[in-house]
DNA sequence: TTGAATGCAAATCGTTTGCATCTCA
DNA sequence: TGAGATGCAAACGATTTGCATTCAA
């Protein structure tokens, strides 16, 4: 399966406008999550025809997130950030800078599948999200 | 350690006023996570006299916050949420009604503990938060 | 008394919506 | 061609700020 930006596209049955490959580009090379207002800027400064306009990258990134193209991560900011849904992993913040680092662990999914099994109120649970914050060694 | 409201304001030294003692203890029977607006609309329907200020409400919040009282939670809702900082635990989150559940796990704060101690980038990580979504048993 | 806390109005910020226009398929 | 995508202006909801007033200590 191949994954550029028009590939993903088709795949989903949308559009392949300017904006959208742009975006997608933005968003697999940066592989950090990233918020409307970033995508928006670095879309001014590409290469992109025009520019785009802000709330069409509003649009876009909600349209990937139905699609389940873009997942929405949380990271204590105080606008949304989104990623490319590849595999499952966990982030680390620091609050100071904007540095992030990918983490992953099975052993954490092992768990979280059993806690939710032993729920007393839920039993469909279908995600989760787990970040941790600090301080990198540069702002520490 | 008494946690009267009047202790806790007491013990951070901050002034024991009206709405500051009713939002404690609007924190402490409700047991779940609540937004400003929440809190405001239970001030109002309280015996709190005057029923406090919407602002004042977010401008509470934001000092308990400092203060360490409450803590922030994030739960993908459009608003911020605050809970009484008590012991370490996280929630389960129904995303169709307000259901939350709580739920503690001594299994996952090792493991986590121990990833810390893996990433590269950080040295000092402070916090984590971790939040399963999915329907409760009503919603299914 | 006095600095901190509150109330009110207005500003801000992230995000959404209505509608006319444009563009991919 | 026609449904979906975009742009622009305006609306919106959550949160913050400026400033005058009130209140706990």
């Amino acid at each position: 399966m191949r994954n550029e930006p028009e590939d993903i596209l088709e795949r989903n049955n949308l559009k392949k406008t300017a904006t959208r490959i742009a975006v997608l580009d933005i968003f697999s090379k940066t592989k950090i999550p990233l918020d409307a207002k970033t995508v928006w800027s670095k879309l001014k400064k590409g290469k992109c025809a025009k520019g785009a306009n802000e709330v069409t990258v509003y649009r876009t990134l909600s349209v990937f997130e139905e699609e389940r193209i873009l997942k929405r991560v949380d990271l204590r900011k105080d606008s949304v950030y989104f990623e490319l849904k590849t595999e499952h992993h966990h982030h680390i913040v620091c609050t100071k800078c904007d540095t992030v680092e990918d983490f992953e662990n099975l052993e954490i999914e092992k768990v979280l599948a059993r806690i939710a099994t032993k729920s007393s109120k839920f039993i469909n649970i279908k995600d989760h999200s787990l970040e941790l914050f600090g301080l990198c060694k540069t702002c520490n």
